[in-house]
DNA sequence: CATAATTAATTCAATTTTGCAACTAACATG
DNA sequence: CATGTTAGTTGCAAAATTGAATTAATTATG
């Protein structure tokens, strides 16, 4: 009688050159099978504890991800969104370094930003995962979980700027960065690279790799 | 084979001089029947057109509510959280203005400040609904929905000094509001009260009835 | 070994934000 | 019509924030 389809959808994205990247799994059942779409799947109620943790099982079986930063996004539902029939989509969007996901077979970067034409309403859903996103990094720890397991702080510095899209006063954002006090530097580990100064190591502190930090304001961005 | 149990519950919210207070209603049914509860029900796929609707139908039909501000909070589930099996509670909160509710029969408005139980996870929604409020009380539009359809300065003053919790200087407030551009003062309109100067009326501007607008800053509380 | 390049830390002045105090305004009441 | 009370405004000083400039540190490279 209760005839819901009852599903997760996760939006997982990650930070390359060319921006921000949702990735994309070819789909292997109908409908829309072979198109490219969110990595989602059934709530299985005899295995999963609940909605997130169907949404990690989904996440492992899909790609090869074990421990990102997922957070719950927002429910999707209605008739319109699946043809077969009235359905909920529990999204979540979940972050990881690149350089620790790497392309994987099955799987497609897809810029958030380029036009995007998604099955279901996958396209609604990466937007406001995209929006919270960049919204939440004006003030919060949330960029950091792109910035790779250690970074320093120019990387992560760029990294905030990919996501807000404009520069950030360098003195000012190690200011934030230091009153937020969610970094600690690795003793002795510098990093090598040029012809220059090498950079201090950071991670972020245990207490904020599953829980968010906001600051108290924003990074003023310079309305240049 | 896909037995989940599909609910909306839905946080009522209003302010009354105690503090914030949350609306409860007698259930109607088992499990738990006769205890308070929030209002909530399940989804009806034949008439809903999405969780949302589903939430305010529920509204409709349990209190005499037509046009409040609501917002999907978040989605709760899991085995544990209903006796009857895995269960989706899709959670919204909704902000009333308490005269415009008032009482009801067969309701109750209990304090969220106040010791709580509640069946299921409900203590556990309006916490969840009650934090997102307060937090976001801080830098947005939120907290005039529950000041009534016209309201003056002074009251809405109170209202975000009740979530906040402390007060806010006038001038500040004041400076806040007119930044946000989210009021209009109603034309000839004073209000009337005691034996001294009338304040000017103001509503929500159309635009902001349905959407929230959010401040490039917070509140800048007096650490008194 | 000098130079270029970049990180990093510090100082400081300009700007913005904030809050206090004082002030004027309007109205009811007696 | 004086008084008390609340509404609303203004000016200003203090506090906080910002970013530019400066200096020092460190390494690869030629």
């Amino acid at each position: 009688m209760n005839q819901i389809i009852c599903t997760v959808d996760i939006v997982l994205l990650t930070l390359k050159e060319e921006g921000l990247q949702v990735a994309l799994l070819k789909r292997e059942s109908e409908p829309y099978l072979g198109a490219y779409a969110l990595p989602g799947g059934f709530i299985h109620p005899k295995e999963d504890e609940n909605a997130r943790a169907a949404a990690l099982r989904v996440l492992q079986a899909k790609t090869a991800i074990t421990m990102p930063y997922v957070e719950q996004l927002s429910t999707f539902s209605g008739l319109a969104r699946d043809p077969r029939g009235w359905s909920i989509s529990i999204a979540f969007y979940a972050l990881v370094p690149y350089a620790v996901i790497g392309d994987q077979a099955g799987m497609r970067w897809a810029s958030v930003d380029k036009p995007l034409e998604l099955p279901f309403d996958h396209k609604t859903i990466v937007d406001t995962a995209v929006a919270r996103l960049r919204r939440t990094s004006q003030y919060s720890s949330l960029p950091c979980h792109l910035a790779g397991e250690v970074f320093t702080l120019p990387q992560l510095q760029r990294v905030y700027e990919a996501l807000l899209g404009e520069e950030i006063n360098k003195v000012s954002f190690r200011r934030k960065m230091s009153e937020m006090a969610i970094l600690e530097a690795i003793e002795g580990e510098m990093s090598i690279g040029g012809a220059h100064r090498p950079a201090q190591l950071y991670r972020l502190k245990e207490a904020f790799r599953k829980q968010l930090q906001v600051a108290q304001r924003g990074f003023y961005i310079n309305p240049a």
